[in-house]
DNA sequence: CATCGCAGTGTTAACGCTCACACTGTTGCG
DNA sequence: CGCAACAGTGTGAGCGTTAACACTGCGATG
């Protein structure tokens, strides 16, 4: 305790100390304490190579002095950055920002720091500049939401010693030595476009959204099921992310007398589809079974309630934590399939006329 | 160009340099180039003091080597940190992700980095995790979205040395002094029942959605506008940020025929209302009218069509970052109220039978 | 009772960068 | 032609932290 008043009394050299005025620094707590620098450091680690009295009496003094710790300074010593970068195409399009939300939660209990990145475009221009943001040394790793080809080609560009994993589609990113962790859609695909067929709709129409590849995983799973039922595949239709550009795709399925099923490539679309089919008075289900994908958390409110794959985006961000966490840590690269959504059947589906 | 030549042929040394086979450092690069780490560093905070050849060559020696400068290091070495960090509640809530787009836009093309940090819930724990997490010296500023009780209680709790600013409701947060930052929506609001008044209606109900104070901005609109025109202010319905409660709420509505006109919170619980109204046999616009708030993408192809206040998150987001940055700069505290937004009439109001 | 081992602590040197200052050489001016 | 001014560059110190190692006692071991 000697040493602790001695300290406090002993103001001759109070200009000795560069500016104490601003935020203490771990000398200053450990001034205040009577100890080094370094066991202050070994409390604030919690080293078991503490006393616990000492340890103690630390803790009590950072408190007194509001210490915090300077995530800079504690990344540049150890060469270590407990953060991971998120890059994202946009954080407005629910299953970006929901697997978004999974990645901070699992990020905060595992005591990580997140950042975000928008990746405008698959521009080169947008994607070196993502690339360069990343690529910070010692900024610890980066997750890629690769829905959609900028994100893909964030993914191509990023250096190799670049940590990163991908939260993808289903079956990941052929040509990607990454790690990648996807939900499998596919068969979430196939069971809604079985669910169709059983209902006695004589084939299922599809709105696709942008994806990595051109086909997407949910695209393939619908395709296939038609073939192995045998019935005749129709031509995709193509959206963006934009709800417009999917209102104008259920248009032209409007038009077709013909079309009595549609399985659409997310929520938004089947939106759209649902409007342009009511602009043409043709009535979901009665006239026009639809199914969507994603299960937004309005999906069971609308009139009528939509029939979707409830994708567990947040789960699958949980995930991609993980493996990002793992690949920090040096463990190699592991492809992950979360386990498959599951299609929620609600209102907007019925046997056709 | 002797002194480039001769340091480049020079490879007696190599051993000298600690661990090169790490990335390079900024003295790695100087070393490379034949000049002073200082001069490498002139060149990346360009400095006009660097002669143009100088310039030149230490850019092509640092793409050839791949040199990335280290965030950590440059932040502990200046002081100052081009990091903000947004504190959001959720991410997946459509005005929250909106206004985190915004930010992260104005932040990259101001060269900023962004950090997210999610407070689950306005408890003591979550508040203070969150503040110590942002509290972190010098990382930068933060950017409180503070649309709720959560937001808030970090604003509070939050030192006042470190830099932030509010996106809050309208008229800012009472007994904060910070800079804040909000969309008018009390005028909206007013706008919004007025319109509904004008179509005929005896008086318009609200749903209400979380806020900080007890009272929103968008409910103080709505009241005063009742009781300006002297028409009766009924109870107002609390629902929460989940669909579920909304619904709730617009299944109490449904059951009083004497409801002919619903102001809703946002765009998500007028969806809820909707779905409420139409389980009970009541159909909108026809019996009921309906306006929304935040104009959701979607909410311009709901069926009906959904009348709605359009909010900029986005401009809202973008002026936030510019107030932070100002904030760090040193300039002072800033109150500022963006352009009232204005309602959207599509189909889901109209005169009351 | 000398020695080992280890709990507990301190010391030194980085980490990669910026800042403040010092230095060199050239130019311009009286 | 001497000196101030300045462009251009280098040097030294430090930012707050961690890692590696060195040191000091004390109890246990033979």
């Amino acid at each position: 305790m000697t040493d602790f008043d001695a300290a406090i009394g002993s103001d001759h050299d109070v200009e000795v100390t560069r500016r104490s005025s601003a935020t203490p620094s771990i000398r200053d707590v450990a001034a205040a304490a009577g100890v080094s620098y370094q066991t202050v450091s070994r409390v604030l680690n919690d080293s078991p190579r503490v006393n616990a009295d000492t340890r103690r009496h630390v803790l009590e003094v950072i408190e007194r002095l509001g210490y915090r710790p300077n995530r800079a300074a504690r990344a540049l010593g150890s060469g270590l950055s407990s953060t991971v970068t998120v890059v994202i195409a946009n954080t407005t399009l629910y299953g970006y920002a929901a697997t978004l939300q999974g990645i901070e939660e699992a990020a905060r209990s595992a005591g990580f720091a997140v950042g975000v990145r928008v990746v405008e475009s698959d521009s080169p221009v947008d994607v070196s500049h993502a690339v360069e943001h990343v690529s910070d040394p010692n900024a610890g790793g980066v997750v890629v939401i690769a829905f959609d080809t900028a994100g893909a080609e964030v993914l191509r560009a990023l250096p190799a010693d670049v940590p990163a994993v991908a939260a993808t589609e289903a079956g990941g990113l052929a040509g990607v030595s990454r790690s990648m962790v996807f939900l499998d859609e596919r068969q979430a695909a196939a069971d809604a476009t079985r669910h169709l067929l059983e209902l006695g709709h004589r084939t299922v129409h599809h709105v696709a959204i942008p994806s990595e590849s051109g086909t997407s995983a949910r695209q393939s799973g619908w395709r296939a099921t038609l073939e192995a039922a045998g019935v005749p595949v129709p031509e995709v239709l193509t959206a963006g992310w934009d709800v417009r550009s999917a209102y104008l795709a259920g248009a032209r399925l409007a038009a077709d007398p013909e079309v009595t099923a549609v399985l659409c490539g997310n929520d938004d679309t089947a939106l759209a589809v649902r409007r342009a089919l009511y602009e043409a008075g043709r009535d979901v289900p009665g006239d026009v079974s639809i199914i969507g994908f994603d299960d937004v958390p309005g999906a069971a409110y609308w009139t009528p309630a939509l029939t979707t794959v409830r994708m567990d985006f947040a789960a699958l961000g949980r995930a991609c934590l993980a493996a990002i966490a793992a690949e920090v840590a040096g463990e190699p690269r592991q492809v992950i399939a979360l386990a498959p959504p599951s299609l929620v059947v609600r209102e907007s589906t019925a046997p056709p006329r």
